[in-house]
DNA sequence: CACGCCCGTCAAGACCGCGTCAGGACGGTC
DNA sequence: GACCGTCCTGACGCGGTCTTGACGGGCGTG
């Protein structure tokens, strides 16, 4: 039901966290460095993750960032330093909480229900900006950066909604297909294209060469929202 | 731009508090007694509120429980209580973070940050003005700017009420049915559009070109208080 | 080099949702 | 019992939206 990604290289306390987190009914995914965990929480949907900040092969502060970059996951920090520059540190660079190491496990629990909780409506009523125009999921609309409202029809708008909550991860068509039109449609593809197309005339300063709503072929669709490209 | 609502009885933190707070451009609201917490936060709009769980008059936690049965405004919680129960005590009855005495004024403005990172539109109480007519949610009744009364009907009022709580947020089409009629009326889009027609000519300057009350084709309604159309 | 696959593009007709209007039913008040 | 305000209902027209099919291009494969 709930799933988490807890990051730690300490395979001790690893052992520990996911043994007690299974016990409380949590879906626990494992990573012992910093680039696993990257590549986990960029491409797998997770409700929370659990990150030690002392990695082996890189900073911590530098996965938070990199996570950040494409996923609005909570992040609830470990660390064994308590200086306060360092919590700053971490929370600025995106984590949403930080606790030091010796630490309670029922508190661990109530922060990561805490986490979760927010997360639920966050990334509904939110809003996700890019570089060229800002998705305000609340009042089901886009605008441009100077606020100019961009007028998208009932189906664009369900296809960028999809794409925009699954907050950077790979859609297949078939999801898509289902989300926006119903179970029927799983194989009618070509709404997919004549749709994505549209979209991108109204939101890609270059439709022919897609910046946010990248195509995986063969595979779906996917919204990047920093516009890499 | 930032309101914070601060909670403490201790009046030298609290001016301790104010007066960092405010040096970093928020703008902070001081209440000493629960009761002042809840009335303050339940009527007012606050990005973040700040809560010390040792209030004179009343428990915290009851503070924070009746906070959350109207607002979902984020909580900050400072206690000198560092027993982990009381930490999940606070975060279950529904804050979002727990600081414990002492702590570092760095830490509390990266958590605040945090805190609000993750806050969205919230409801509201009182009148919402626009340029053409104010909308009094107390006494249910609008007016226009030099104080005449607007009479609405009771359904006319009813539909006004849950657009303008929504605060300018999309109101799909059955969420506004089962608000104003009840569940069996989900479906009933005409008594939409007859009442959606009967409030605008009462309340738009030009009723054929609405700037308040807006329609999203095929999703619902939205109210819009700046008037932007 | 030819072929198939998948994706992007385009235009035209069918279709649907919204706004509008007016008539009738219902329930209060005097 | 008559009057008045409010609510429900159905029909109509219009504009925008969805659907559909055909065509073209890029890319890898046989």
């Amino acid at each position: 039901m709930t799933d988490l990604l807890v990051v730690e290289d300490d395979t001790q306390l690893v052992k520990a966290l996911a043994l007690t987190l299974r016990s409380r009914g949590y879906d626990v995914t494992t990573a012992g460095t910093g680039a696993d965990a990257v590549r986990l929480a960029t491409t797998r949907r997770f409700d929370v993750v659990v990150l030690d900040l002392g990695l082996p092969d890189r900073d911590g502060l530098e996965v938070i960032e990199e996570v950040r970059r494409t996923s609005s996951v909570p992040i609830v920090v470990l660390s064994a330093r308590r200086d306060q520059r360092d919590k700053v540190l971490a929370l600025d660079a995106g984590a949403d909480d930080y606790l030091t190491k010796p630490f309670g496990m029922e508190e661990l629990l109530a922060r990561l229900r805490a986490a979760q909780r927010r997360a639920g409506p966050g990334l509904q009523t939110g809003t996700v900006e890019t570089a060229d125009f800002v998705v305000d999921l609340g009042r089901k609309q886009v605008r441009s950066p100077d606020g100019e409202v961009l007028h998208l029809t009932p189906t664009e708008w369900g296809m960028l909604e999809v794409l925009v909550r699954a907050d950077g991860l790979l859609v297949p068509g078939a999801d898509l297909l289902r989300d926006v039109w119903g179970p029927a449609y799983a194989t009618q593809t070509n709404y997919l294209r004549v749709y994505m197309a549209q979209l991108r005339r109204k939101l890609e300063p270059d439709p022919a060469a897609p910046r946010y709503l990248l195509t995986a072929p063969g595979l779906g669709y996917r919204f990047d929202r920093t516009g890499a490209g």
